[in-house]
DNA sequence: CATTGATATGAATCCTACG
DNA sequence: ACGTAGGATTCATATCAAT
């Protein structure tokens, strides 16, 4: 049940993939445009947009419709620990939002894609429309999910270094990466670009992960899953984007890398103090210390320490020393030992400690 | 009825308002934030976010239903030609939005407010949310609305002279502009920049207009109209938010400007073929080219053309002269007549002609 | 080959006053 | 309400031909 293109309606598929067997969705469902006539430019050449009969809805009600059934069909299927993304714009994007906090999905962030190079407002009506919105969630609020953290920062092309915010940069599909039917016609009226799909499948699933997409068209959410070792399972309606899109598949390969693996986010190895102590990195009793140098409180054999007479968590211990609000805050940023006649951070002991770790 | 705080409640006050009287509304309600807990800073400080009373909803239906209310009411006091704002966030913006489409309002653009300088997710749990969004919308779908197109193109800090796009740049309101309560503390939990503001009125409403804020707060959207010459009708709750908030409007006084009057976007005289005909501009008879220097259509005597033994409007000729699929273009961009050895554009012939007319 | 200029095109809720 | 004529309006890229 991996890496397939079926070629058939989401509507009557979605039902047949089993409960909770999908880690990640990517839907980029008919936005229902409700455009009127053709749209000229200046020198009287026409606009193409999107004037396909996919995307044609009788009503607004007839739109919600469609839009609960595969929203409800995918939160099934979802895993616990999975997320999905919708993209859309002002003609949908508020249907779907809604639909989906509705059926208890929880939403995680939405996020602006600012198009480089949107279409211009020919007439100058309005504000040119140069964004898309995809909203990124999960299907319940207390929902553990797939995030890489450090790998979205390390993909952070708008602030590079900094964490990833909720409004991205990308040029819409053209040039050579759009797919082109056998007229060099465009083969897609809304091809999505594969750098955008790349870096969702990087920073919300993992190496192996099985990615559905109900709206596949042209495949981008595949090649993307391929070139990232993600499996995939794609359903499209149209059979003339599955023939194009499996040839599409064809030349793309699995590109290990650090991004693709997420090794930016391997949580170092979880260590105790009372562990630490036992390995001689800690001595029992000895004075812990806050950066001012003064002398606060006694580290016990278990890890807690002694303070003022109390015997607590050393957590809980900074936050007392440094006379905080917070009840808690992390220890290893705020407490040093003496080695020598020098003030240690304790991070830098565990750290030590951590890298003996690695080379046994 | 104008220049008005009014403190209470908007589901009260708003069914006084009479039937189609208000230009413009900005709303920015209550989001729903849904935080729970305490949310600290690595450094042990707390975040004051949003925990205010009046952001307090106990479900997802009482949401729906506070939002029905007060949007039924903004479309029943919004005049044919108004348009509507609202602002909110992930947690509220697809209930809005989806009621507002609902209720028969029309999308004219969704904005994104990117944020320069947004609070960072303290966890790395998430994407960084940097963006807040506006849904800016009409009565009904063949609604026309104000739109100053071109104070939009001067106003557009983004990319100078181009036309403004929908994700718009402003840093979050803090510093001097941030109202402080007795204490020195931000009196207002989600007070928004000033300058949001002033671009909203200025580009989708006109001197003399009367700009209507349901949950008016610190009196941000009050203080941007009587900047700009527009009379406005706050609504708020809060007694000490209309206290405060009247003392800011005191020291507000009105900066005429091009800006304000929205002077760029004023439109030229219209005038017909058969008056400049009239007036000497152009002489019955006379060659119509392109811009090829070929002769391709004669000047009758109501403006028309005579093109290949038919007598057509000069618009539709342009188009079958130039051999383009589009059935009309504008002919003043095309067609060129003969004036001593030159060929000069009928555009600047009208021009001239509208030169005249100014003098007088 | 590099550079320049002309041309093509992208999910678009894309005109309006007057008779 | 509807037809007609007047008149206003586009930006970033990619491609390709010409220099």
């Amino acid at each position: 049940m991996n890496n397939i293109i079926i070629n058939a309606d989401s509507l009557t598929e979605l039902p047949k993939l089993p409960y909770e067997s999908i880690d990640l969705i990517f839907a980029d469902p008919p936005y229902w445009m409700r455009t009127e006539g053709v749209l000229q430019r200046t020198e009287g050449t026409e606009f193409q947009g999107c004037n396909d009969s996919w995307d044609k809805f009788s009503s607004l009600s007839d739109y919600e419709s469609f839009t609960l059934q595969w929203l409800t069909e995918c939160r099934r299927i979802l895993k616990p620990s999975g997320s999905i993304w919708v993209i859309g714009s002002m003609q949908c994007i508020y249907t779907i939002g809604s639909l989906m906090q509705r059926l208890g999905y929880w939403l995680i962030n939405d996020i602006i894609w600012h198009k480089t190079n949107p279409t211009p407002n020919f007439m100058g009506t309005r504000l040119n429309n140069s964004h898309e919105t995809l909203i990124w969630a999960v299907k319940n609020k207390r929902a553990k999910f797939t995030f890489h953290y450090k790998t979205a920062k390390a993909l952070n092309s708008e602030s590079q270094g900094h964490q990833m915010g909720s409004v991205w940069r990308f040029p819409v599909c053209s040039g050579n990466e759009r797919l082109k039917d056998s007229n060099g016609h465009k083969l897609h009226s809304t091809q999505k670009p594969l750098a955008m799909l790349e870096r969702i499948i990087a920073i919300s699933s993992n190496i192996g992960d099985t990615v559905l997409d109900p709206f596949a068209g042209t495949m981008t959410t595949a090649a993307a899953a391929k070139k990232l070792g993600r499996k995939y399972i794609m359903i499209e309606r149209e059979k003339i984007y599955c023939d194009y899109g499996a040839e599409r598949l064809e030349n793309i390969t699995f590109e290990d890398s650090e991004i693709a693996r997420a090794e930016f986010d391997v949580k170092p190895l979880r260590v105790s103090m009372a562990e630490m102590i036992e390995a001689g990195y800690f001595v029992e009793g000895e004075k812990f210390l806050l950066a001012d140098g003064k002398e606060y409180a006694e580290l016990q054999s278990d890890g807690k320490l002694l303070y003022q007479g109390k015997i607590i968590d050393m957590h809980t211990c900074a936050a007392l020393a440094k006379n905080l609000k917070a009840k808690r805050i992390n220890g290893f940023d705020f407490w040093y030992v003496r080695r020598g006649n020098k003030l240690i951070s304790i991070k830098t002991v565990r750290e030590n400690y951590r890298n003996t770790l690695k080379i046994t």
